[in-house]
RNA sequence: GGGAGUGUACCGAAGUGGACAAACGGGGCAGACUGUAAAUCUGCUGGCUUAUGCCUUCGAAGGUUCGAAUCCUUCCGCUCCCA
């Protein structure tokens, strides 16, 4: 690891809105490599669903860039913290999620997150913060709640905001951003990666080193990526996500994801989720929008599955573009014979409902083999595999047995 | 502890005895148009083998009534003001 400390830094900032400070970091960077000592980069995950998204892919990356610069990823499964919940970016209370229900969603991120860090142990290490905040009893819950006044809790505007429209803050939350500040203390973090919704979170990590008498951590400002709303921050909770598990192409999957992109997504996707040359993805988009979606749809499949995945489902997006049936679809197995088509349509899952299938046929959304379906009343026979289509994106292949 | 509000479907918000499965907006789904994008226009947006029928839903439980989201009682939650 023998690049200038400023080439780091530059290929640190690409996906970085603030650092605070670029002049500590770049010490730290020097000191590190001068004594042959790596830094510790912590990213604290809740695993309060079971996905990890393009969006936790941000700051993920980032902590790659460091491991590959030879530092040292802290991945912290906040186990104790999910308990709580980060109130950030929420206008009301979250769900305390169930010990079981976490501890669930705690081993799948783990690896969820080998598909973009390296793993090893000398590049990972991986820490549940129960390991800790599991131990700490009533007075040192008082004593670390004793280090804030409420009126810094309240300088957080998402706690500002809440206060003022007069929705309720449960005292749970605000001790939120303190335990996740613990955190830094406990593992001796050199740098915190986190969303920029995260940064009061994380600088009371660095105050609260500093209390104890280290260099505070430094922090890492990654920009929220947008959803496939195009409006809002991608979450899980949103639902606007695209999963790194999620298939590559297929009904939910993520080609056809990233092409419902707004247009105007693309630099931000491109700069936060890609390492393509700045000049080199403008000229594509400014070229083609569209291609350049493609482009990066084939790109994350690549990143997250494999180049093959990439090719085909790129095939099978154009394919069902132009009035085709993918490759892949899922089937639903029916007995040989007559089927009213509204129970078939919920019964595949191509409708939550028989009233909404109902629905669905008079709209004209409903296909048999591509012949629309006109009469909710009609029952088809199965006699021999047959596809059943709502819209263009839903497809289910009946197969007769 | 006292007082005043408030609780409606995914969200926001109307509705104060019957025409209420519940206005309107957002979101979502679908159709047209397209680059399956965005924008725009249109339709739909509790469930039931589909019915001028039945069932569930207006914070919860009871009650009054031929009939309740609407009236009464109790309870619960939330917000604000006073202490």
């Amino acid at each position: 690891m023998s690049i200038p400390i400023d080439q780091q830094i530059a290929l640190l900032s690409r996906r970085c809105e603030r650092i605070i400070s670029e002049q500590e970091l770049r010490q730290k960077l020097e000191k590190a490599a001068k004594t042959g000592k790596p830094l510790r980069v912590k990213l604290g995950m809740d695993p309060t669903a079971p996905d990890v998204t393009l969006g936790h892919c941000v700051p993920l990356k980032v902590v790659r860039q460091f491991q590959d610069l030879g530092h040292k990823a802290v991945l912290i499964i906040g186990d104790y913290t999910a308990r709580v919940g980060d109130p950030t970016g929420r206008n009301q209370t979250r769900k305390i999620l169930t010990g079981e229900e976490i501890d669930a969603n705690a081993r799948t991120y783990v690896a969820q997150v080998g598909k973009i860090l390296l793993t090893d142990p000398q590049h990972l290490e991986v820490r549940y913060n129960g390991e800790w905040l599991g131990k700490m009893g009533l007075v040192d819950i008082i004593k670390l709640a004793a280090r804030k006044s409420v009126a810094q809790v309240l300088t957080r505007e998402d706690f500002a905001k809440r206060y003022a429209d007069g929705v309720d803050i449960r005292l749970h939350e605000i001790l939120y951003p303190l335990l996740q500040g613990w955190d830094s203390v406990v593992i001796e973090a050199d740098i915190e990666m986190g969303g920029s919704d995260q940064l009061f979170n994380n600088l009371v990590g660095r105050e609260f080193q500093k209390e104890e008498g280290h260099d505070g951590q430094c922090v890492f400002v990654t920009p929220l990526l947008v959803g496939t709303d195009g409006v809002k921050k991608m979450s899980k909770s949103l639902g606007n996500y695209v999963g790194v598990t999620d298939p590559p192409g297929g009904q939910s999957g993520m080609f056809g994801k990233i092409m419902s992109l707004p247009d105007a997504l693309m630099e931000s996707y491109y700069t936060l989720l890609t390492d393509t040359p700045v000049e080199e993805f403008k000229a594509l988009i400014a070229r083609s929008p569209r291609d350049a979606k493609v482009g990066l749809a084939k790109h994350l499949i690549t990143w997250l599955h494999n180049a093959g995945s990439a090719e085909q489902a790129e095939k099978d997006f154009f394919t069902a573009t132009h009035g085709g049936v993918p490759s892949e679809i899922p089937e639903h197995a029916v007995t040989s014979g007559s089927h009213a088509i509204v129970a078939l349509l919920t019964a595949a899952g191509i409708t939550p409902s028989n009233s909404e299938a109902n629905r669905k046929i008079r709209e004209g959304a409903v296909k048999l083999d591509g012949e629309k379906v006109t009469d909710p009343k009609s029952a088809i026979e199965v006699t021999s595999p047959r596809v059943l289509q709502l819209g263009s994106k839903k497809f289910v292949k009946l197969i007769p047995g």
